[in-house]
DNA sequence: ATAAGTTAGTTACTTTATGTAAGTAAGTAT
DNA sequence: ATACTTACTTACATAAAGTAACTAACTTAT
């Protein structure tokens, strides 16, 4: 049963960002635009995924795709302003993280 | 194929927030000590997923657990230090889910 | 001109996580 | 005694994520 107190918008943000790799692959944009087997080594998600999830961000306007036709076609992500918007969510997370985790138990 | 050049610490952060459903539970917590049936009617969350989360929380030292022998004995969730330092956090996620989220299926 | 390599993915299949519904134990209210 | 509540758990179904192999278009090396 869903009768949700909590406000809609809050909650589509929260579904936004618990979306599993989206918080890591806008983190990652921020450094600017970069190509997708960059973003894929860099944070260690499969290609599947990945590609999956650049679609998403992009379907809700927080990262834009943007082909080049350079020599070889380049494709470049980047954040949109909505996507870079998000940057002091990321920091405050960055910071909390420096303060509060422990770096054991990452078994990787 | 994990190479992460992200900081664990971070990577670690981000994992425990995009859990889902734990930042809603925690966020939920942030007004004030709650019991099992409130948090589930509160954010919509199913009571096996919800004890899932509570535990796992509870593990990681976001989440306190009291049991205050009652009448009927009363079963509180509550916040530890380190999960109420995760405030910043959700009310950074709030204010830009007031800035830029739409409520409805939004089709930018 | 082959052959091998790169990029940006996709497809098929497996494993894990989440959702749903029903059940349980302890206690209360009628 | 019966029904209801709380805080869960169990069993089962479905959805999401992981893995690996594959493709299409192009590039470089032989």
């Amino acid at each position: 049963m869903k009768q949700p107190t909590i406000c809609p918008k809050f909650e589509k943000a929260i579904s936004l960002l618990s979306q599993r790799w989206s918080a890591l692959v806008i983190y990652q944009l921020l450094s600017g635009s970069q190509r997708f087997s960059e973003i894929q080594s860099a944070i260690g998600i499969s290609g599947k995924v990945l590609s999956d999830r650049l679609k998403d961000l992009e379907h809700q306007g927080v990262v834009k795709r943007d082909v080049i036709p350079e020599t070889p076609v380049i494709i470049e992500y980047s954040l949109t302003e909505k996507g870079r918007s998000l940057e002091p969510v990321l920091r405050e997370i960055e910071s909390w993280s420096q303060l509060w985790v422990k770096p054991e138990g990452d078994l990787s």
